[in-house]
DNA sequence: AGCGGAACCTGTCGGC
DNA sequence: TGCCGACAGGTTCCGC
C-alpha cells in the first residue's frame, strides 16, 4: 500500500497519539514478520520502553525508544497502525498489540502479512535505512542528484523512480502521477532525459508528494490513517487507475501498460 | 550492472 | 451461486 505520503500521514497521526507513552505490554498474534523472530524476545525487549519520537525515512516508520532501542516498521502493501482507547477483540488481521499506559492500544494490522517490524539497537545499525536514497522533500533533491542517478542509466524512468536507493519513498501510484505531471513517458530511459526534463521531474516529484501529504494520502483500497479515516488524494489522481478514461488535459484515453510486472498509467499524447 | 520472474500472503472483483 | 483467473499501493532473492 503506502508510499511516502501515506507513511508521513501515519507518522503524524502517531506523533499526536503515542509519543511519550510507555509500552506496558506487547502481544504478538503472528510473528512471521518480526525481528527478532521470537515473540518472547520481541515482547520482552519492548515492554517497559517509552516512545520518544516517531519519524519517517523513505517508507519506513521509526519509533525511537528509551532505553535506547529502535523499532523499524514497514507497512508494505496492507500494513496499518491503529490507535484506540477501546479494547477490541483481536481481529484476524491484527499482528501485534502494543498496550500504551493503561488507556490506549496501538495495533499493527496487516492483512497480507508482508509488513515488517524490526528491533535494532540504533539507527546507525539499521542496514536497510543506510541503503535508502535521498529524501525527496529535503534539500538533497537537487538537479545534480537526479543527473547522477538517472542520466547515466538505460533503465526506464518509471523503474528508476521506484528504485528506493536513488530517491526514497516513491511507489507505483505516485510514479505514474509524477511522470504525468512532468509530461514524461514512463517508457523513456534515464539517459534520454534532457536537463529541462530532469528539472521538470524534480519539480513534479515535490509538487505531487506535497499535495498528497496535504490530502492525507491516497486510499485506493485499504489505506487508513491512524484514526481509521481515509486519505483524500485519490480524488485528485490524474492517471493512476484511469485506464481508458479521457486524459484531463487532452482527452486522449489513458493507457495502462505493464513495466517490471507492475501497472503504469500514462497519457500517450501528453507524455512523450 | 541490471533485467525478468518468482516468492512472500490474503482478499476482492469481474467473467463465465 | 460458484469457480477461476487477474490484480493489488512493496521488497527481496535468484538466475541469467
Amino acid at each position: 500500500m503506502p508510499e511516502l505520503p501515506e507513511v508521513e500521514t501515519v507518522v503524524r497521526g502517531l506523533q499526536k497519539s503515542v509519543v511519550s507513552q510507555q509500552i506496558t505490554s506487547v502481544q504478538v498474534f503472528r510473528n512471521n514478520a518480526i525481528t527478532p523472530l521470537s515473540s518472547e524476545l520481541f515482547t520482552q525487549r519492548l515492554t517497559g520502553c517509552t516512545i520518544e519520537t516517531v519519524t519517517r525515512r523513505g517508507k519506513y516508520l521509526i519509533f525511537q525508544l528509551k532505553p535506547q532501542l529502535c523499532l523499524l516498521a514497514h507497512l508494505r502493501m496492507t500494513g496499518k497502525f491503529i490507535v484506540t482507547s477501546l479494547l477490541p477483540q483481536p481481529h484476524k488481521h491484527h499482528r501485534v498489540w502494543f498496550q500504551l499506559g493503561h488507556q490506549q492500544l496501538m495495533i499493527f494490522d496487516d492483512m497480507r502479512c508482508f509488513g515488517t517490524l524490526e528491533l535494532v539497537e540504533s539507527l546507525e545499525q539499521a542496514k536497510k535505512l543506510q541503503q535508502l536514497g535521498i529524501e525527496p522533500l529535503s534539500a538533497k533533491l537537487t538537479l545534480n542528484h537526479l543527473k547522477n542517478c538517472f542520466n547515466k542509466s538505460s533503465t526506464t524512468i518509471k523503474s528508476l523512480l521506484l528504485d528506493q536507493t536513488k530517491v526514497a519513498g516513491i511507489g507505483n501510484i505516485y510514479a505514474s502521477e509524477i511522470l504525468f505531471d512532468a509530461k514524461i513517458s514512463p517508457l523513456r530511459t534515464g539517459n534520454q532525459l534532457s536537463i529541462q526534463e530532469l528539472k521538470n521531474l524534480k519539480k513534479s516529484i515535490q509538487k505531487i508528494l506535497k499535495a498528497a501529504i496535504d490530502k492525507n494520502g491516497t486510499s485506493i483500497s485499504d489505506f487508513r490513517k491512524v484514526d481509521e479515516k481515509t486519505g483524500e488524494f485519490q480524488n485528485f489522481l490524474k492517471v493512476y487507475g484511469k485506464n481508458e478514461l479521457a486524459c484531463s488535459h487532452c482527452s486522449t484515453p489513458i493507457q495502462r501498460i505493464i513495466q517490471q510486472q507492475r501497472s503504469s498509467f500514462f497519457c500517450p499524447s501528453c507524455q512523450q
